[in-house]
DNA sequence: TTGCTCCTCACGTCACGTGAGGTGGC
DNA sequence: TTGCTCCTCACGTCACGTGAGGTGGC
């Protein structure tokens, strides 16, 4: 039986020395022989299945510490076969995530082939559930909106508990007369009680279910505002996405009814993929 | 204008206070003060949308190094173009690999679901170009190949640059008569002459060009060698791979006629995918 | 003597997560 | 006084790649 040194093995299993170190260091392939004088290494061909085997497993995506498990504890078949279907699950999850990306892109191509202005700063975020302060109203005109907002304002003490203000649009946000608009503060703790504004009407506290995929835009003056809801219905067109429910607006820096073009404002859209596999509109990526 | 605390801040935008310090240090995202005394980061409400940009960017699979160029040399269109047109590739990339794991494992799932044997053991490599010191022919029986085989082996000085012994299958595998069978010894460097046999046959050196995906598995003893055949055939066939040309057989172990139950091969079958896009088979992944 | 291969550290990768240990205002 | 938030290091992640500095046989 010959035995071939670090360089030799390395060439026939076309693996780098410095992996085969790596796999000895870890304690799960060892040379056959050591050398005590110098410390050279010598493997046999007999360690090639065990090299392949280690290769194989990896190639499946597994990491070492998983394929060392698997090579010492003599696994069952059951935990193999578990193992590999989280495997599969996590793979799909980011092939998923990579076609969004490769949307994301070409959106992106386009845009700079048509000179389009750039939607650089259109981010999705997931948010979390949340509890809101609010009174929920139909106004005939956006002048009796905007007088709402004021008088809403006013009313509420600012205490602790009591986050950003904010404005939900339950009618299509084209709408200009009799708009169903929600309106109220983000409440940062839990313990808050129902308000009744000067003409009787009341706020009252409600949970706001997570929305998995937001599509926001921060704009900088209430004037952009109606050109940060252009941008987002072209970035959301433009990328395939579909609307699935009403609109937030979320005042970050502080609302104040007298300095509207100094109102930092989150537009928030709530977004879903389509239900169907889509054809994907790129060239093949599997030839 | 307000100021937030990196703490407000990174609920408002939804990073961590962490990943903010990070894109300071990294010096493309700072707060608008820091107080002399404490130390506290301030940032405002003005700055979220230049974060958003770097988060979107970061959405698109860019390194932190090239967002970084981007945001402070004020790219040209068409260097975007190329980054992104650069990114779309390597992600069509990775999405087929992601694709050819996935085949994989299911190949996998589906053996232990059969209690098959597994197929541990084989590995897909690229084979660079080598150039090989050989003598073809089609011998009438496998006892003429034997015979063949150890003539050809004693008749080559064991030189330096004679690598392997090796012999290639250019008929189809499972035919027993009248194979078409080439066999010689890899050479390790390029200075080689010709070399004639004692009965007037001349071993020549060729190149053969390089193959981008070999299926191979390594046999102890040659009369596993048939059933190393039948495990890489079965192999590609569950992983839907295709036979592309004539299958190696390399002898990792110098080849010995009087010892082949000693003997280490490597079965090398040169294999690829369909021309056209497969059903993939699985639930949808795109849902 | 020059090349070649081998050896053992040990740093670098990429974008942060995660303590450790300490401070300042309600 | 206890919590909470902030601060600054600094190690860990994952599977090696890549020198640096030194040795031994043709």
């Amino acid at each position: 039986m010959s035995m071939f040194t670090i360089g030799e093995f390395s060439r026939i299993a076309r693996v780098s020395p410095r992996q085969l170190r790596h796999y000895e260091a870890l304690g799960f392939f060892a040379p056959e022989q050591i050398d005590p004088e110098t410390g050279y290494r010598f493997y046999s061909a007999l360690q090639l299945p065990r090299l392949n085997r280690i290769l194989a497993l990896k190639e499946l995506g597994l990491t070492l510490a998983q394929i060392q498990h698997l090579l010492e504890e003599e696994i069952s078949a059951e935990e193999l076969h578990g193992m590999l279907t989280l495997r599969k699950a996590q793979i799909e999850q980011t092939i998923q995530g990579e076609f969004a990306r490769i949307q994301t892109i070409e959106a992106r191509l386009r845009q700079i082939e048509r000179h389009d202005t750039p939607t650089d700063d259109v981010v999705l975020k997931a948010i979390p559930a949340q509890t809101v302060l609010s009174l929920r109203q139909v106004v005939p005109s956006l002048e009796a909106g905007f007088a709402l907002m004021a008088q809403v304002y006013r009313s509420v003490p600012r205490r602790g508990g009591i986050g950003h203000f904010a404005v939900v649009l339950h009618s299509d946000s084209f709408e200009t007369e009799h708009m169903d608009v929600e309106m109220g503060f983000l409440l940062t703790q839990d313990r808050a009680a129902p308000i009744t504004l000067a003409d009787g009407q009341t706020m009252t506290v409600r949970t706001v279910p997570a929305v998995a995929t937001m599509a926001t835009l921060v704009c900088v003056g209430f004037a952009n505002h109606d050109a940060g809801y252009g941008t987002l219905g072209t970035w959301i067109e433009q990328h395939h996405w579909q609307l699935a429910g009403p609109s937030w607006e979320v005042f970050i820096e502080p609302f104040h009814p007298a300095k509207l073009d100094e109102a930092v404002i989150e537009i928030q859209i709530p977004i879903t993929k389509h239900e169907h596999v889509r054809d994907m509109g790129h060239a093949p990526i599997l030839s």
